[in-house]
DNA sequence: AGCACGCCGACT
DNA sequence: GTCGGCGTGCTC
């Protein structure tokens, strides 16, 4: 339940205390139901009325869920993002073990040779080669699922014959930690050979595995990063530890597995939102039981047990879908750092683009780090700043831009069009009096999708029919503004008819299967236009494109959002870093009507690495994070005076504890309406991170008290990235 | 978050 | 006299 406090319950007779321990499923009576509970005592002694305690029904496992460091790690949470512990839990337990089933019973049954079958002579089966087969298979295996049965051609048949025999009988397999000295190393892809700052990376990380030792790779696209941690990985293979590696929601690619398999001929699991309950709950048992060696996934494989972690690997550590944006608003990266700690290990935190966090941390000397300037290929970006004042643009392009795109299409080459919104255009609006249309649900315009025939709210995803009249003058001089993928895929069709052009978006690849479908298209040799959105920016590698082209850089350069430049920063490098990964350099083409601006220049003349040492001393100055806490207290409603007002109480509350805490707001949301929804925030600050949570911890029982806590939605965001 | 309870208006 | 819509308060 979300609730933010603990239940207690009295132990029945037929459950002895010995065999109770904390991170146990239990089925309780809760309310008028049944519920599943996770067993946080025993305690003593009560702080409630006697009489109204019942008993636990049942206790359902023998062995914790939660082991002792994955309990502690979530209690630490629940208490760092001040979240109701009960929710904490129920996020760390795979679907499969929220219901009342014991582990047992979701393992499936496996084969396992008898003794009969063990000593029964080969020879004997001469009349039955399947079951002679078989048998000899099962000699050396001693145990078969029913996949590795189906992988070795064994037909059910003969299964069934030899469990008739008793041959062979039905049992709950055995979980063997694996053993890296047991892995064929023959077939596995051979180590690359390190430059030196790849080799003092990782020769430091090596000598530090018995200990707490976070370290910063800092290594632009292409630096090597990942040769570092595998030789890592290896390491820690060697001493049969177990290894997590966090990546982005969308960085695991069958790209990254494959890199994994072909160079660890050993069992390694994936976690991801793909997965179905019955994947996931295999993953998370073996990661448990130690079967598996490594384990890839996302954001909530932190939760995840581990018989024997050793090391904690974060791919592009700066990602934002490492942190949750809804309901218990945790950030892996944060936890697997807390995680590291507890069980004192190195934990490798690698980017081309670190966030200003993760570089304070390193330039703290809290964080080890190591960087990584060389690019293996040894070519070097070529920025290429259009200035568009004054310029006519065609569907968003100018002359220049399309100049530089013909230019490298002559080449043989491929181009790459970035541009963060899809449809058709952004807006339609009356030429004769300004009118726009607007969702009702929402404060924003509709977008036109011409493909849909229809204006879509990218925000509540309602549709509505494009107007052809004014709804305000009568005109009939409807149009639309600004551009979107669709409408450039369009332009560019007119511009170079001869070109294929591939368009990756959200609307383009809804299909299962269609996004990779796509990428192994323009993965072919040959002329081609790439448009895309966000996601072309991160995972994949497009080995044929030379030029990359933004389009549009000027909204996030002067953003309400203190974040804006620094996400603007990352952008921009790791779309690059999609371009001139073959034998040839990479242009990267930027339109702005700002060439001059100070951020865009640093970092086009500077790098990554002084922009964001620049961008940190900004913060500081200007007294944000990370050099200050961050806390923020949204609220929604159907009406705009229920959150506004229950935010102004939440305010007085607060309010006593300045100066020791900053407060701002309540404030409407930056979209203030959406999906029916008004939206409010208030922004609490503070220099002292540990101040801050005490003063909430203090106070939210105060704040559920409020009459008006019960009539909005309202929730709490420790740390927040997205000031939305 | 559920769920029950109880108050109140609408309808048979 | 009964049904159901919603505000309120509780869950060991």
């Amino acid at each position: 339940m979300p609730l933010r406090r603990f239940f207690d319950y009295t132990l029945p007779d037929d459950i002895k205390i010995d065999a109770i321990k904390p991170g146990m499923r239990v089925l309780v009576p809760f309310g008028t139901k049944q519920r599943i509970g996770i067993v946080c005592g025993p305690q003593e002694s009560v702080d409630y009325d006697q009489s109204k305690i019942k008993a636990i029904i049942a206790l359902i496992d023998t062995t914790p869920v939660f082991d002792d460091h994955i309990y502690q790690l979530l209690n630490w949470a629940a208490d760092y993002y001040q979240h109701p512990i009960g929710d904490v839990y129920q996020s760390a337990l795979p679907t499969l073990l929220r219901e009342n089933r014991t582990i047992d019973d979701l393992i499936p049954d496996c084969y396992q040779i008898t003794n009969k079958g063990i000593d029964w002579d080969l020879a004997q089966l001469h009349k039955a080669l399947k079951q002679q087969t078989a048998l000899k298979l099962f000699k050396t295996h001693i145990q078969l699922d029913k996949s590795q049965v189906k992988a070795h051609g064994i037909a059910p048949a003969t299964i069934k014959a030899m469990l008739d025999k008793k041959f062979i009988d039905t049992t709950k397999p055995d979980f063997k930690p694996f053993d890296y000295s047991e892995t064929n190393k023959d077939t596995a892809e051979k180590p690359l050979k390190l430059n030196v700052e790849q080799a003092i990376a990782v020769t430091a990380i090596n000598n530090h595995l018995d200990r707490f030792y976070p370290t910063l790779i800092e290594g632009v696209t292409g630096s090597g990063k990942t040769e570092v941690y595998l030789q890592n990985i290896e390491e820690v293979l060697q001493k049969n530890r177990q290894v997590l590696v966090l990546v982005p929601e969308i960085g695991l690619t069958p790209q990254t597995l494959t890199r994994f398999k072909n160079r660890f001929k050993t069992r390694i699991d994936i976690w991801h939102s793909a997965l179905n309950n019955t994947e996931r709950f295999n993953t998370w048992l073996n990661a448990g039981r130690g079967t598996s060696a490594i384990v890839i996934g996302t954001r909530s494989s932190i939760f995840i047990p581990f018989r024997d972690l050793g090391l904690i690997v974060i791919d592009e550590e700066h990602d934002s879908s490492f942190k949750q944006q809804d309901t218990f608003r945790y950030n892996a990266r944060d936890m697997a750092i807390y995680r590291s700690r507890m069980l004192d290990i190195p934990i490798v935190l690698g980017t081309a683009t670190p966030s200003l966090e993760t570089l304070k941390n390193a330039l703290d000397k809290r964080y080890h780090s190591f960087t990584l300037s060389g690019r293996i290929s040894g070519h070097q970006h070529q920025y290429n700043v259009i200035d568009i004042k004054a310029l006519h643009l065609q569907s968003g392009m100018s002359q220049p831009m399309i100049q530089r795109i013909d230019a490298h299409l002559k080449q043989h080459n491929q181009v790459m069009l970035f541009l963060n919104r899809r449809g058709y255009a952004p807006a339609i609006l009356c030429h004769e009096c300004g009118w726009m249309c607007e969702c009702k649900r929402c404060s924003a315009f509709y977008t036109l999708h011409k493909a849909n025939n229809q204006l879509i709210c990218h925000h509540c995803g309602s549709q509505s029919r494009i107007p052809h009249q004014c709804h305000d003058c009568g005109s009939t001089n409807v149009q639309s503004a600004g551009q979107g993928t669709e409408q450039l895929e369009e332009r560019l069709t007119e511009l170079f008819p001869d070109i294929t052009i591939s368009r990756l978006d959200r609307d383009s690849t809804r299909r299962k299967g269609s996004f990779e479908k796509t990428v192994d298209e323009i993965n072919q040799p040959g002329r081609r236009i790439i448009i895309g959105t966000q996601m072309i920016a991160k995972g994949h590698h497009f080995p044929n494109v030379t030029l990359v082209a933004i389009l549009d850089v000027d909204g996030a350069l002067f953003s309400g959002d203190f974040r804006a430049s620094e996400k603007l920063a990352q952008l921009l490098i790791q779309v690059s870093g999609r371009a001139g990964r073959g034998s040839q350099a990479g242009e990267i083409a930027l339109q702005t009507h700002f060439p001059g601006h100070p951020l865009l220049q640093d970092l086009i003349n500077n790098g990554y690495g002084h922009f964001s040492r620049y961008l940190l001393k900004e913060r500081n100055d200007a007294i944000l994070p990370p050099f200050v806490s961050q806390l923020m207290l949204r609220s929604h409603a159907p009406y705009p005076a229920l959150p506004r007002d229950f935010l102004a109480q939440v305010r007085d509350l607060l309010s006593p504890y300045q100066p020791h805490i900053e407060l701002l707001g309540p404030l409407p949301a930056p979209m203030e309406k959406k999906a029916g929804n008004y939206r409010y925030q208030l922004l609490v600050q503070s220099g002292k991170k540990g101040m801050l949570q005490s003063i909430l911890k203090l106070l939210l029982p105060q704040i559920e008290k409020l009459k008006l806590s019960h009539k909005v939605r309202w929730s709490l965001d420790i740390d927040p990235m997205d000031m939305n």
